[in-house]
DNA sequence: ACCTGAACACCGTTCAAGT
DNA sequence: ACCTGAACACCGTTCAAGT
């Protein structure tokens, strides 16, 4: 890549950055070529869509939570990695509203630039989770993809102005929901059977 | 009003739900205009902003939902009411793609069209929730508000294509997750009020 | 290689002119 | 009273022309 181009694309990357956190995903495109000091044809030549731009700049940190889920399955309990790793993961969305909603799009489109990142942090949560099912932390009535669901809801939640204030009350009610209150054994098991599945 | 006015009105509605049950709450209302063989200008006459057609669309069933709540309360049992009308409160919105984010941002937001409806539907949900926390079924440390927010919550877990299959599940660990499995009466929770209505 | 103005087909809003 | 075409200021997309 050229110089100037590479300067273009970064100072691009930046100004999106600023923009999306103070005004959302849904910014236009062409309010971000001006504040770039570009056309909104340059930028469109970097990122030919929305969704490649939000997706080089939600990488970084949909990588950054799969790095820290590993690291939590290294040093840390079943049940507080889960967990800890769950909060951070609702917390930080609340830097780009109104992102989840691509990335939920995106879980399930192959065609999407922000698929692979969007697997990789699913399959990050399902390690956790089975972690916390083979100590008998965790209900086994559930996946990753129902612990991403989850998540996404939450996150969700999070977005939403009115619903904001509630998500840190929600996510504990959730995350008890999550977890089995007694460790494994028989008993727990017979006590609900029905719910598996 | 006059005739031609009302006629217009209605047709217009009846357009407008085919229309969104179609292609979600964002469908273009120039093509609403245009399927319904009247100027833009004539629909923006009868609802001056999107919010105020779906308003009208949305209310019809959030009044339901709401009457419908009342009849549980004296017919039912506290968790069968409760989780009954959780459950209807989550079916009906896949209808309408997209109206539960109005929804949300109507909740709070008194210049509203929807802010009434919305409202009172939390007032009937909280009824239902204070019944049963009454009874000893439900867990004491959430309001109407985090019941509001937990059901829009899964109906936007419903209204995501990726996530749609999960919603019935979840729906189900959510409601676990409300309902205290100490209840008054042993016998009936190892029959398992979770899975009622 | 890379950039960009201009044309394009959309959108919701507004309003003067028509009946 | 009620309707509507037309003008307006936006949007994202495309591409021929410039450096």
């Amino acid at each position: 890549m050229r110089a100037d181009a590479r300067k273009n694309r970064e100072h691009l990357l930046a100004v999106a950055g600023t923009a999306i956190t103070e005004q959302g995903v849904d910014v236009s495109l062409r309010d971000i070529a001006r504040r770039a000091d570009v056309g909104l044809a340059t930028l469109l030549r970097h990122f030919p869509t929305r969704e490649a731009l939000l997706d080089t700049l939600l990488r970084t940190k949909l990588d950054e939570l799969t790095a820290n889920a590993g690291a939590l399955e290294t040093f840390s309990s079943p049940v507080d990695a889960l967990v800890s790793w769950l909060r951070d993961c609702v917390a930080w969305t609340t830097e780009y509203q109104g992102a989840i909603v691509l990335m939920a799009a995106a879980i399930e489109d192959t065609e999407s630039a922000l698929h692979a990142s969007c697997v990789t942090v699913r399959a990050a949560g399902a390690r956790l989770l089975t972690r916390a099912q083979a100590a008998g932390m965790a209900r086994t009535d559930m996946d990753g993809a129902d612990l991403f669901a989850l998540v996404m809801a939450l996150s969700w939640v999070g977005d939403q102005r009115s619903l904001a204030p509630r998500a840190d009350h929600l996510f504990n009610i959730v995350a008890s929901a999550i977890l089995t209150s007694a460790p494994s054994n028989a008993a727990e098991e017979e006590r609900d059977p029905r719910t598996h599945g």
